[in-house]
DNA sequence: AGACCCTATCGTAAATTTACGATGGTAAAA
DNA sequence: TTTTACCATCGTAAATTTACGATAGGGTCT
């Protein structure tokens, strides 16, 4: 942004689906997150075999799935499990639904 | 980008969901499309009087809505009405609609 | 302690996004 | 025909995103 502008100000609803709708924005993260649909689970090298992408990328993706707290990661040495964060991605669902009326 | 990569292969509906999510990834645009949803219609200028953004940056995301499909702009002279593309929308509201299972 | 996995983080580069003011174009109105 | 209204587009700047290789750190196993 050229001037720092504002700081314009949104609803919580409207703040919060397009946070989630902005982690979903790039198919590496849908495809990361129907993948841990399936599995429930899974660990990030899991992710880079299947990924044509560089271990670190894939764990950038990872993280940033991860502060729209759409996942959660455990970990379990010496690999890091990674599962849908059902609280939020349930709070997700019902905004988009919302929104879709 | 940094390499230009591979360029990665994603399933129809993989890109799809991610393109819509993109387009929705932004406060800005959720307003508009709810705004949308109310008065199923608007024009250009009535969202510039609702938003706190010159009217170049409101025309730049509606031009990017329109080009992820979600609006349809028709000239109404000297305006411009634009409106939810339906049949866009309810493909997009399906996508979601399975992807949160 | 040392070697080995697995994964996060750092540094960096290119591309894209978001925002603004200024300019241009189209169509009605004077 | 000139003016006016409305809106898109251009040019530009700053911030963010996406990607990579290299490095660092945490935990096992020898």
């Amino acid at each position: 942004m050229k001037r720092s502008s504002k700081q314009i100000e949104y609803t919580e609803d409207t703040e919060a689906l397009a946070n989630f709708a902005k982690a979903l924005g790039h198919p590496t993260r849908i495809v990361i997150l129907k993948h841990l649909e399936n599995q429930s689970c899974c660990f990030t090298g899991d992710l880079v075999d299947v990924l044509p992408l560089a271990q670190s990328t894939v764990s950038q993706h990872l993280k940033e799935l991860k502060s729209a707290g759409l996942i959660q990661g455990e970990l379990k040495p010496p690999k890091i499990k990674y599962c849908i964060n059902q609280e939020n991605w349930n709070i997700a669902k019902t905004l988009f639904q919302q929104f879709f009326d």
